[in-house]
DNA sequence: TGTACATCAGTGAACGCGCGTTCACTGATGTAC
DNA sequence: TGTACATCAGTGAACGCGCGTTCACTGATGTAC
């Protein structure tokens, strides 16, 4: 009764634009955006050069959606991850946590977004759920508000937080640092905690 | 009796040299290294495409000597600013200083070695003198020798560190946060000493 | 159910453009005698 | 000082290569009646 395995021609384009994006996405990360010509990508995939049209308007417009998409998703992935967690302390321990595995589960997409930033940064909106470091001002903020930070300069003090998860990242990426990086997510949660200027204790109960 | 102002011609070829250096390092920051042709530089510079391997064996070469000459300077004058003074914190505080101040001075060449390192950083040497994680993490050995600092891995004690620095003015970069990056200064100085893991006096007398 | 047509993912050869690099040359400066 | 030659920075036209993109096409699948 079951059929047989067919290799899917035809209406079924949406797993053909997956694999270009995968397939994009590690070529892009080891030989970045230039150095990876669209015959690269299409001989990857295994399809001709023609088919990526199909699916994206051009090298550029894949390249874009790429980073604007997956920048993205990890802004919204911090929003989620914080708010499971009422305290401003176990957020960010929460948020850390969560990049470190992220970093050590998709290598490529870290090196990706880092090495694309300067391209496509003037591009992300500057709303929460769509901006990385808009996601984390937003999360500093609210702590301020809540009493449990002291006050400060939020741009400054979203720099100083990021730099300490994303420079061991670049390390470990590099060979500088042993990976995988959550081996050292203790640490880098109490060098993004101390940072930011003693983190006060919420005055009331948590529930 | 002085001699009429006349444009050098012939064995003066370093003079050209500096300026091809100086406009590509312009216009490899602003549109990047594949986005700048040897057109493009020829024009900055005033001459034609030709006089470029004059001085530079291929576009890649001088993308690469560059790179490697201006990161071996940073990694020198680290070290240099630093034994200007005698404790730890003191000498934090000074290559601190001496990063803002560069990078005001200087942004486009920090957007260089930032949007290049990926592709050179294969190639620095390891050793203090031509490599500024070396010569930063020396400096954290040596405080922890002399008992100024905890003990604790050098490797991402220097990530936390540099993580401290570069981000903000990464954020400068962009937008994102108020220059010069001097402003900060002080905070960023405490930002590191922080991630550090609180610095100690050392015991014994200053001199 | 059968027929005719529309849709669309994928093909692969071909296109022209812009790129990095070359090279025979010019002419100013340096050197030997 | 004068002459002949060597050196070398800079010229600018030309080269060919690899790139991103196009397009007429194929054939499988979906849709209307």
């Amino acid at each position: 009764m079951s059929r047989p395995a067919v290799v899917r021609r035809g209406r079924d384009g949406a797993e053909t634009r997956a694999r270009i994006e995968t397939e994009s996405l590690r070529l892009f990360a080891s030989k970045g955006v230039d150095g990876t010509s669209v015959r690269d990508i299409a001989q990857a995939v295994g399809v001709a050069e023609g088919a990526l049209y199909r699916h994206f308007a051009s090298k550029e417009a894949l390249a874009r959606e790429l980073f604007l998409g997956r920048y993205a998703e990890l802004a919204r992935a911090i929003g989620e991850v914080a708010h499971e967690v009422p305290d401003f302390a176990g957020r960010i321990r929460a948020v850390t946590g969560h990049a470190c595995r992220l970093f050590d589960d998709e290598p490529a997409l870290f090196a990706y977004l880092l090495i694309s930033q300067h391209d496509h940064l003037g591009a992300v909106p500057l709303i929460a759920s769509e901006n990385v470091v808009e996601a984390l001002a937003g999360l500093l903020r609210e702590g301020i508000l809540r009493g449990e930070l002291p006050e400060q300069d939020v741009a400054l003090a979203s720099a100083l937080a990021l730099g300490c998860v994303v420079q061991p990242a670049v390390f470990v990426l590099y060979g500088r640092l042993e990976g995988p990086l959550m081996r050292h997510r203790e640490r880098i949660t109490q060098a993004v905690l101390s940072v930011l200027g003693g983190v006060r204790e919420r005055s009331g109960g948590t529930g």
